[in-house]
DNA sequence: ACATAGCGCAACTGTTGGAGCTTCATAAGC
DNA sequence: GCTTATGAAGCTCCAACAGTTGCGCTATGT
């Protein structure tokens, strides 16, 4: 058994099992690919992959087991390399960090700022996408950091780090009749919404708001981020609600911000690391940049955690609120 | 980076850094190794080992977490032979038990002899070691099952599943005056004792017992084993204190037996598995047959749970008792 | 029916892992 | 202090093997 072997079942499991495909993003021939396979096949005397002629076409149920296996592999030969890199190297590597709309417009960017003042060498890569996307970048592992607000909880593998709370304000137009007087779940419902995407930026909790108080919101437009939010609301095509954070007091200045976080419960943005991840100190001093609170001794501590009972240890935490 | 090269770093820590005695247990030459073990520094750009000279004298830092990694990989690489192979036959395979004496002896033979009926092509393999040795074992993955009473509770990464209860009884030569009457720690505490050596076979409960009455009981021999224990209590060196099932009614007819239940706090034998192991079903078919109660559904339950989180499982189970 | 995408097979080639010998460093023995 | 034993590294050679190219075959879709 190689390791390459290993790497190819796996790449090719995640290209749809399209081995030309896989082939080309490894840069290396479908054929070789095809041989190793077979190999690693005969080599263990189970079929992963069925074939209908000359076609995969689906994961066999022990190659199911394989994969996940070959993929832990992978991740703890990756943890190996960081290992290295830290030990022959503190400030150089590399940090992947996948995220939302968000976070990386609003939030990010002033922690990414010093980061990279501190840590030059160290390359940061960025991807953006649906929490659940983030979610699962990170628990394959091609993502060290999944930063966001949502859909964290359906991996069991990741352990989550709460950063902050923070809260919803109502965005309208100068003159708009919200832009005074007391604003209450009802007076909202009187008026078409923009707001975001279902599974986006603590969505749900907007919706359960106004469930609670069996009221149905008039939702005209949904987006995934809050500048298209922003600019469909200068167009007059209903009220915003979007996250107190992603309101810029200087350009977004037409628009009048108002808060809403007695509506809404409040949201908190969480860190999700994969479990078993090798932590690079830069890797800890980004997260601390991120939240205070979260020193390297609490980090090491909810990562050996066992699932689910990080959370324990946050239960007395009193988190800042944005 | 290769497989072999993780292999040979870690083979070579656990052979005290010595790469001849390393090349001679994986029938390759030591230069092999050696070349192996150098490529691998050069690519991760860190020295795994310290060297003098030419010998390599310790660990360095880095390599402490590498080998420990690389021994990560190993298992895993081995879980996905064991995967292969429970899909390819069901019956054929490997099982390694590392067990002490009294259970080798008295308890595993009628399991293991039907466990051999009805899987003939699993090939057994027991280890008799210290409980240390043994939950070591297991840990590191030379063996597949820690059954013992003592020790596995040291070690993190073993799920320990209660098999049994057990007491102790006290033995005598026919005719003693301990043979016949109520029988107390106190009475016992007059007579010199032969029993087992601290470490083994829940030697630590029968310590307390004498302690929480201030007694000082008068050890003349500790053995490892209850054959051994017998051997003395025949030739009147004193009287055994022994596990209950280490008593063989047949064999042992010109010794009297008197349950010392009520003397000591009962033990309980358990089965360490290493967490995160490959299950075979032929392994959790030898599970049940150790304890009936232990069936595949509750093992998996507490094989997933977290680190010594699987101890909430059997709070409620009533253990049979031996 | 035909075109395209995609896999497997076979021959070929460049790379490399391991054997065996030599060389060198350290530590123990006289 | 010199000798001997142990053990690691350097070097060369050979066999094994991973990967490439070219070709033929099998599905799928129009």
């Amino acid at each position: 058994m190689k390791l390459q072997q290993l790497r190819y079942v796996w790449e090719v499991t995640r290209h749809q099992l399209n081995v030309s495909a896989t082939a080309q993003s490894l840069f290396t021939s479908q054929p070789g690919i095809s041989k190793q396979i077979r190999l690693l096949e005969d080599e263990l005397g189970v079929e992963i992959f069925a074939r209908s002629g000359k076609h995969l076409t689906r994961v066999t149920p022990a190659g199911e087991a394989i994969v996940e296996l070959a993929g832990k592999v992978l991740r703890t030969v990756d943890d190996i390399k960081h290992v290295a890199q830290e030990h022959s190297d503190e400030r150089r590597g590399s940090l992947a960090i996948a995220t939302t709309h968000t976070q990386a417009r609003y939030v990010l960017p002033s922690v990414i700022g010093e980061f990279r003042q501190k840590y030059p060498d160290v390359a940061l890569h960025m991807q953006q996408g649906t929490p659940k996307q983030i979610a699962q970048m990170v628990s394959e592992g091609s993502a060290d950091f999944a930063i966001c607000t949502e859909s964290l909880e359906l991996f069991n593998d990741l352990v989550l780090l709460p950063c902050y709370r923070w809260n919803r304000c109502v965005l309208v137009p100068k003159g708009h009749p919200l832009a005074s007087g007391e604003l209450t779940l009802e007076r909202v419902a009187e008026h078409p919404l923009v707001t975001y995407v279902f599974g986006f930026t603590g969505r749900s909790q907007l919706d359960d708001a106004f469930k609670s108080r069996d009221l149905t919101p008039n939702v005209v437009l949904t987006a995934a981020d809050s500048d298209v939010i922003k600019t469909y609301v200068r167009l007059g095509l209903g009220i915003g609600i979007v996250a107190h954070m992603a309101v810029d007091p200087v350009a977004d200045s037409d628009l009048v911000a108002v808060d809403a976080s007695h509506l809404f419960e409040s949201s908190t943005t969480k860190i999700g690391i994969r479990r078993g991840t090798f932590m690079r100190t830069y890797m800890y001093d980004f997260v601390k940049r991120m939240a205070p609170h979260l020193d390297r001794e609490t980090v090491e501590r909810a990562l050996a955690a066992g699932p689910r009972h990080e959370a324990e240890l946050f239960k007395g935490i009193q988190l800042p609120v944005l």
